[in-house]
DNA sequence: ACCTGAACACCGTTCAAGT
DNA sequence: ACCTGAACACCGTTCAAGT
């Protein structure tokens, strides 16, 4: 028993996984939900606060999940893969999450605290276990997570090695920072 | 004594700074460069072309000059942060740049390949003068690159520092890298 | 070779009206 | 409170026609 709501967001969803951003238009998502083309606007101000629903949805979802007695090394490079693999995975919900938004939704901005946070505490404990550089971890977690994005975002239009030569993949460029991270900290 | 073709790409990166993508209407364009809503046919096969001719040039227009007698790794870092301080500058023309493009225009590709090699010329250098590591250039310019990629699309988003608490700006992201590099070549 | 004007099939958004 | 159907002002693209 989902709904009108939920089936509208769903409806969003799964036209932006299929379609990209281009193939979510609100007449296709009310035909999906069941509902009229203008049905959206009982439920959101305009396009933009279905989309910011979204994204808000996808992060919330992806929330990390620390585990227990992990290496705090492998820990802080297996999260950054697992941002990388992600964006590969689902470009268009990642380019939907990091865009620039003007609606601040308020569940959207909360996830992404709450998902920078818990990234914070992993670069804290791999800071603490010698595998990271002293310093303010907020710092060394804006560092670890903008080569992530760069390299996912590049890779994703094709312009990470584009002719053969020093091919590497995002997740190569994570292993080589964290192999600097643990000489800087050395 | 501009040809038509010239005032529609003009039209457009003139509407593209000011207004971001969405400004860009072929209807427009056509009224600014004086001609009809439909005359970018006759030079464009379509929308996706006109703008690529305008990324085109933009890449081109950018081309790395490098500077003799410049010490390394201070080229290294100047590249670097002058990639971020022209995204954040112009972040429409950024984003255009380095999307997906379906289109594979010849221009930007060669631009494009042209940039990256120069780019790959100062990461060589900066490794003879010890202040990179060693190993494939290419593959060390693709680090550089996704970093200050990241650093530029994050903060363009408003995803950088977001709490005032370790706040870094692009250009702090730059230096930490490069810090790391100097400490990985020895 | 280059351009125009009308037309087509869309789109987001608004509005009056229904239950 | 939630939804519908018609309407408005756009948009990219196509096409027949003009010089």
């Amino acid at each position: 028993m989902t709904s009108t709501r939920d089936a509208l967001v769903d409806a969003a969803a799964d036209l932006l996984a299929a379609g990209g951003p281009a193939a979510v238009t609100l007449r296709e998502v009310g035909r999906r939900a069941g509902v009229s083309h203008n049905a959206p606007y009982k439920h959101f101000a305009d396009k933009e606060e279905l989309l910011a629903a979204v994204a808000g949805r996808e992060l919330t979802r992806r929330s990390g999940v620390s585990r227990e007695g992990e290496d705090p090394a492998a820990a802080l490079s297996r999260r950054a893969k697992a941002y990388v693999r992600w964006a590969m995975a689902y470009p268009a919900r990642f380019k939907l999450v990091f865009g620039a938004w003007t609606t601040a939704s308020a569940e959207l901005g909360e996830a992404a605290s709450a998902s920078r946070a818990s990234f914070v505490e992993t670069v804290r404990a791999a800071q603490a276990a010698g595998a990271a550089p002293p310093g303010d971890p907020e710092r060394v977690t804006a560092l670890v997570l903008a080569l992530a994005h760069g390299a996912a975002d590049l890779a994703l239009g094709g312009h990470l090695s584009r002719d053969g030569k020093g091919h590497a993949d995002p997740e190569d460029l994570v292993d080589d920072l964290m192999a600097l991270l643990a000489q800087g900290a050395g």
